[in-house]
DNA sequence: CTGTAATCCTGCGAGC
DNA sequence: TGCTCGCAGGATTACA
């Protein structure tokens, strides 16, 4: 479900209802998430206060008070982060619950699919999370052209590019497509034809893409809410993906739907086909 | 190096 | 109304 917008919108609705706030204790359900639980979790992150709410690629780091130790969140197709009263209905699939000091708040992790994961860190090397070290760089820093050339030496197509967490971080499969189209390129074209030019093109297509995204809150399609329940704007503004067979906005040409890098992926066969320049 | 398919799960909408 | 099927914003793994 959430790519870097989404994300990010978690983090700036949480990061005034946490941070300063002690962790009293952790309560955990029944299953397991994605990844195994570590020893001494729960007494590790209890009494410790969470310093600050960062964003990276997709990860969401809980800084806390104990030092280089960080609570590092993935939410994988559906994790939810809430801040509750303890008195709300707790909602079905909420894996974790965390109590929070002077007060009946409390930080409640819920993810019906159970594909993200929930983990206590400590820094190692710099890294705040061992996936850290394989991560690529925040699609909003300087124009890199290290970037540049990891695209011009591939040979893999331009969707799998942009959806590999280790060139760019925080890309998804909805973005990656509204970024390729916004470009005027096709999803299918291989990293190594393309020119400088062109690669240039594309990042910055993907960078005015998530900050809309960002702006409007994210995307919203089945199930993703942040703050109090409210829902995203951007799937108001796609224009090829859930479009299958629609008309292009620009030409009018039929919006395709194919798999490509393993996921659905939408294009315009007439506006992302100029193979010249 | 590529790409593809299967896997981890639940929920939803389409179609019958 | 109720059933089955296919599909879903992510990421990893095995295999061709």
């Amino acid at each position: 479900m959430p790519e870097l917008p989404e994300v990010e919108t978690v983090v700036r609705s949480l990061r005034p209802k946490l941070v300063g706030k002690w962790i009293k204790t952790v309560r955990r359900g029944r299953h397991q998430l994605r990844k195994p639980w570590l020893a001494q979790w729960t007494r590790q992150v209890s009494d410790t206060k969470i310093v600050s709410v960062e964003r990276r690629g997709k990860w969401i780091l809980l800084k806390l008070s104990q030092e280089g130790s960080h609570l590092v969140v993935h939410l994988g197709m559906t994790g939810r982060l809430l801040v509750c009263n303890s008195i709300e209905q707790v909602l079905s699939h909420t894996h974790l619950v965390f109590p929070l000091a002077g007060g009946d708040e409390e930080l409640r992790y819920v993810d019906p699919r159970r594909f993200g994961s929930v983990r206590l860190c400590q820094v190692v090397d710099n890294h705040r999370f061992p996936e850290e070290l394989q991560l690529g760089i925040e699609p909003f820093g300087k124009y890199s052209t290290q970037l540049e050339e990891r695209f011009l030496a591939s040979s893999r197509s331009l969707k799998a590019i942009l959806l590999d967490q280790s060139v760019m971080a925080g890309v998804g499969n909805i973005y990656a497509d509204e970024a390729l189209y916004r470009a005027r390129l096709n999803p299918e074209w291989r990293g190594n034809s393309l020119t400088s030019k062109q690669v240039r093109k594309l990042v910055s297509a993907v960078q005015q893409v998530l900050q809309r995204a960002i702006d409007a809150h994210g995307s919203t399609i089945l199930s993703f809410y942040y703050g109090d329940g409210e829902a995203g704007g951007f799937q108001n503004e796609f224009k090829v993906y859930g479009r299958k067979d629609l008309p292009c906005y620009h030409c009018g040409t039929p919006i395709q739907r194919t798999k490509l890098g393993g996921r659905s992926t939408h294009w315009c066969p007439e506006c992302q086909n100029q193979t010249n320049r």
